[in-house]
DNA sequence: AAAAAAT
């Protein structure tokens, strides 16, 4: 018994915690890092007031310093000596780290119990605890965590060299499959055991499945038929960049449509001739009411018809005057108008629906007294957490500033506080999908008296597994209330929500939006695909802001995890996070305390973070809005920035394709390990910047 | 594939 109390050290057992800093390592990769990061010096809280403070020692070593190349070169060594001891590898950190959670919580919790109830039961236990060998070896960061996750995720990272390949295959191969199914049946042994039947059934089967199949084509279009037709249209009109063209665009595609045999169904299935029409005019007024930037210079806040305090509060917020967008979009909402608004990312969408809002809010109540526990006015959705506390980030001190109260609604955190805020009254929420139809169906989230509701990444909200949630909640909220819609990329794809939810809206974009006005560098790299980890780490060392974009949590989190290897501080940002790490692993790139975050599309959309200087897309993206959007987190309210997107050959001309529906222009490079190029764009990057905020005198 | 609820 007394061994298994393992307070060790001179801390209190009642506090067992886990001993960071004195510990060996347990494996060549960890023990370098060690080295290369002083025990002392490492993990333990910064705060005082954290249990697990650690002062920081005098003189102590940068908790993580760069490696030099020797060191690459011995760990890439280390890498390729474990490889070949793969299973034994495996095994040593399983059993590790899935025993993190428990002794923790049962040192704390059993002595009482077990001396009185179970002692057989708590020696059998422990003994195989205190034989472990690697427990002591343990690395620092398992602790804190993936208690649940790990187990997901370890066995796929041991197999990271084939990794990389297999996301490919996956896609290839299942087309194929089905295939090959259908032809096994027929040749089935045991047909000829039920001759009667089969002899009978088959021939009728095949003519239901032969008309099944051909009918198909009408439920493809059935599911997404803003998508494809998104997609064709563009792909035709390639030459046209401009803004001014896309409402062309838009008409031209109807006919063509109507032409094609499979159409009449679709039509006839799906929409109706209103819908089809409706869509037009929302393209129609996007070109009529382009906003021209010259227009609105002299444009200001209170011009608009903001109050005092809350021009007060957006200059407090950095936004002095109004950007274009913002000065065509405030007026209309403060008319009470639905509006629908496309400016491009980084341009202020988020004060442009924000500060009228609550102006809007303000004036409805004026002279009226804050009653406790009055329903919520205003709603603002967005597609992830993130971007929803960010909104809030924003649009809270606008609202305190004339006295309304917001609150966030979203997944991931206890529900607790949201209810309790909501019980005492709120004005504004903010939120996610999910945790507001939860809380409406619990019964403590009443929408009835939203009069304002804005979907801020529009065409997103829209799209298959956020379209009939929105439905949902947009059929809640007051009769008559006012519907703002914005994104970057506002298209036709929010029609359908449009067509239900909107009256005459008016919409609004910003003229001269172009590529050549963009501040963002665009870069394609050519590369072989067993040379992309190695690339990715060499584009990734560098001072400045980096944000890496991959396909899945996986290889998202694989990736952080290699560049923390090789001594570039990195962490991920993905939906198999906790939701107090993704919001901590954002923080840190913002707060500059990592300078790489790699992460998933989560972050593709809305996402701000000042002073990014490099996106790269450790995989391409499917869609052009998604390169958009991803591209758009780098090159904020006018600064430079430059977007790397790391191509296998065989993927060029999809990738030409998606450019050209992009309006960007990027030019192509083979690149292999160690070319020139690699280093140019590493520290380029961040020259560009500087260049250029000299340039615009604006602080770097 | 990812995201959005919790379980």
């Amino acid at each position: 018994m007394p061994k298994n109390k393992k307070p060790a050290g001179g801390r209190p057992a009642q506090n067992f915690e886990p001993r960071y800093g004195d510990k060996p390592s347990f494996q060549d990769r960890k023990r370098r890092t060690d080295d290369a990061r002083p025990a002392a010096s490492r993990p333990g809280s910064k705060s005082p007031n954290h249990r697990g403070h650690r002062p920081a020692e005098a003189g102590a070593a940068e908790p993580k310093r760069r490696w030099t190349a020797q060191e690459r070169a011995g760990r890439d060594e280390a890498r390729a000596i474990r490889s070949t001891d793969r299973p034994r590898r495996s095994s040593d950190d399983r059993p590790a780290r899935s025993f993190d959670d428990r002794p923790a919580r049962s040192f704390d919790d059993r002595p009482a119990r077990t001396y009185g109830d179970r002692p057989a039961r708590s020696f059998d236990d422990r003994p195989r605890r205190d034989d472990r060998p690697a427990r002591d070896d343990r690395p620092a960061r398992p602790y804190n965590d993936r208690p649940a996750r790990s187990f997901d995720d370890r066995p796929r990272r041991d197999d990271r060299p084939a990794r990389d390949d297999r996301p490919a295959r996956p896609y290839n191969d299942r087309p194929a499959r089905s295939f090959d199914d259908r032809p096994r049946r027929d040749d089935r042994p045991a047909r000829d055991d039920r001759p009667a039947r089969p002899y009978n059934d088959r021939p009728a089967r095949s003519f239901d499945d032969r008309p099944a199949r051909d009918d198909r084509p009408a439920r493809p279009y059935n599911d997404r038929p803003a998508r494809s037709f998104d997609d064709r249209p563009r792909r035709d009109d390639r030459p046209a960049r401009s803004f001014d063209d896309r409402p062309r665009r838009d008409f031209s595609d109807r006919p063509r449509r109507e032409e094609r045999p499979a159409r009449s169904d679709w039509n006839a299935s799906t929409t109706s001739k209103a819908h089809e029409q409706h869509v037009d005019v929302v393209h129609e007024k996007l070109q009529a009411q382009a906003v021209q930037t010259e227009e609105t210079s002299d444009v200001t806040f209170t011009s608009l018809g903001l109050g005092d305090n809350i021009v007060r509060t957006l200059a407090d917020l950095g936004a002095a005057a109004p950007f274009p967008i913002q000065a065509a979009t405030v007026a209309p909402i403060l008319e009470g108008r639905d509006v629908l608004a496309r400016g491009r990312t980084g341009s202020g969408k988020t004060i442009a629906f924000g500060a009228p809002l609550v102006e809007s809010l303000l004036r409805s109540q004026a002279g009226q007294k804050r009653a406790f526990a009055r329903l919520p006015q205003a709603l603002i959705l967005a597609p992830t957490r993130e971007l929803a506390l960010q909104i809030d980030r924003t649009v809270q001190p606008i609202a305190r500033s004339v006295g309304l109260f917001t609150t966030q609604i979203y997944g991931g955190v206890p529900q607790a506080r949201q209810v309790g805020a909501l019980r005492k009254g709120v004005d504004i929420i903010i939120g996610t999908p999910g945790r507001i139809e939860d809380l409406i169906r619990q019964g403590k989230l009443d929408l009835s008296d939203v009069r304002i509701v804005v979907l801020d990444e529009a065409d997103h909200m829209s799209e298959l597994g956020f379209l009939e949630p929105m439905q949902r909640i947009l059929r809640l909220v007051q009769d008559g209330a006012q519907k703002l819609m914005f994104s970057a990329t506002l298209d036709r794809e929010v029609a359908a929500l449009v067509d239900e939810f909107l009256v005459n809206p008016a919409v609004y974009e910003v003229a001269g939006e172009t590529q050549e006005s963009s501040t963002i560098d665009h870069r394609i790299l050519v590369i072989d695909h067993r040379d992309k980890a190695e690339i990715l780490t060499s584009l990734v060392d560098r001072d400045g802001k980096t944000l890496v974009f991959a396909r899945t949590r996986a290889f998202a989190e694989m990736l952080a995890e290699q560049f923390d290897d090789a001594g570039i501080s990195a962490v991920a940002l993905h939906g198999d996070l906790n939701q107090a790490k993704r919001t901590r692993n954002l923080e840190r790139l913002t707060s500059g305390r990592v300078s790489v975050l790699v992460a998933t599309d989560v972050a593709a959309r809305g996402i701000h973070v000042d002073d990014i200087d490099l996106v790269i897309q450790a995989d391409a993206p499917d869609e052009y809005k998604t390169y958009l959007h991803r591209s758009g987190r780098t090159g904020r309210a006018g600064r430079a920035g430059t977007v790397v997107t790391l191509i296998p050959r065989q993927r060029r001309r999809r990738m030409t394709e998606m450019l050209q529906r992009a309006e960007i222009e990027a030019p192509f490079d083979e690149v292999r390990p160690g070319d020139d190029l690699l280093e140019q764009l590493r520290v380029g990057a961040t020259a560009d910047v500087a260049e250029v905020a000299e340039a615009a005198d604006v602080p770097a």
